[in-house]
DNA sequence: GGTATAGTTTGACCGCGATCAACAATTTAT
DNA sequence: ATAAATTGTTGATCGCGGTCAAACTATACC
């Protein structure tokens, strides 16, 4: 709620008015120390942003000048309450897309992120409002990332990693938690998306693969891709 | 066809790698010579793209080096012949996303310009071609204006100017030839938009009013308003 | 506790699309 | 035909987001 986001200078349209690269930056920033991490170093947004790491550097200096992010020098960014709040604002845009061109434009799954993130500092607010109601005001992507609100704040969701639970825990998939287009084709084509229930069967040790069955299948993953997943526990 | 639409240089996605101002130069150079004027001059140019005449002035003579515009110096700029198709597609994609806009997002014909606009130079190639197959390979925009297809050819149609006609003509009306917000939304408050049969009853001399009927009313419209629309006539 | 190394920043530079002020060409009016 | 007004171009300069090469931490290792 707003009480843990402050109100970026009243700006007729939140987000918006900035350009391109600042809203890219800030998204790719969010994303880094979302997963965790408490800093983004240079070099890991450099590489996000497909710019070198003094691009990058330079960039930062400058999103630091401007009030977007909190600079460590030579330790790393976080954004500011800010700069966290354009950001989930271009991420809001950029998941709202993602439902959009899946359900309404009927793109694939691991399609999706592309066509998203060439649209996601372009759209008009009206149009990602009207997105928001026709897709009936969503919680999540395709993927099964959460879509914030307007005002930044995250629903509130009982996804836990799938590699953590015991063997025998039933759940219903919720998340995949990757952009990677490869591997969520390869997880698409076998029915592993959202919204499937299925089962833990069996966890190799020392990082081996999983077993998880669903209604159809029994599906043997390797750990990578099994850490990818959230699940719901279902009793 | 292709045979009047030189092919530019075989790049994976054509128009598109070129950046938004180039490409909105070339659109509005397009529309300003679209409409019998030969050239277009700085002025012109400048004020729609919001610049300073100078900015165009230098920004013509870019684009006059990189091959998209030929340029006579105090004279005017028009589109190589690359530059047509450049211009040609972005201008498909312009109106593709307005009947997009207006048919699946519902909204209004005179919104759908700005909207339009701020992702005509985004939107990836695979976008334009879902947005055609959804609306069935459609052949104007809301307001009437003609969708290129893919290699630069527009589609042949019987449109003539309203005002030309003589008094107890009846046709179709086809094209509402403006992007004016206001004027749009006036015209479609009274039921006047492409499709609706309509019968000239009266012309004004001297630049006067025009009368004409369609199905439910008679509606009066000053000269301005009466010279946008172009109708097909009906025998 | 010095030193190699990985990571980060600086400095000099570039291309792009703008600006403004000054100047040049073209049109229009007298 | 010349003066005045309009329109167009140039030159100097700016902000932005980049590059590369060189200098500078911070850290991990022996």
């Amino acid at each position: 709620m707003s009480d843990q986001m402050p109100d970026v200078h009243p700006n007729q349209n939140n987000a918006i008015s900035l350009n391109d690269a600042t809203l890219h930056y800030l998204d790719v920033i969010y994303r880094l120390t979302a997963t965790g991490t408490e800093v983004a170093n240079t070099t890991e947004i450099a590489e996000n942003m497909g710019v070198s790491a003094s691009g990058a550097s330079v960039m930062l200096r400058r999103l630091a000048e401007r009030g977007w992010v909190q600079l460590t020098r030579y330790k790393g960014a976080t954004l500011t309450p800010m700069g966290k709040r354009v950001a989930l604002r271009t991420i809001r845009r950029h998941r709202l897309l993602e439902l959009f061109l899946h359900e309404v434009m009927k793109f694939e799954w691991h399609e999706v992120d592309t066509h998203a993130h060439a649209l996601e500092t372009s759209i008009t607010e009206a149009l990602e409002d009207r997105m928001d109601e026709l897709l009936n005001h969503p919680i999540r992507c395709p993927h099964g990332h959460l879509i914030p609100a307007k005002d930044g704040s995250l629903p509130i969701v009982k996804d836990v990693r799938l590699v953590d639970q015991c063997v025998g825990t039933a759940g219903v998939l919720r998340l995949v938690d990757t952009d990677n287009s490869d591997w969520l084709k390869y997880l698409g084509d076998q029915g592993l998306k959202p919204g499937v229930n299925l089962k833990l069967k069996e966890v190799a040790p020392y990082g081996g693969p999983i077993t998880i069955e669903t209604q159809q299948h029994t599906h043997n993953l390797g750990r990578s891709l099994a850490e990818l997943m959230f699940v719901e526990v279902v009793a």
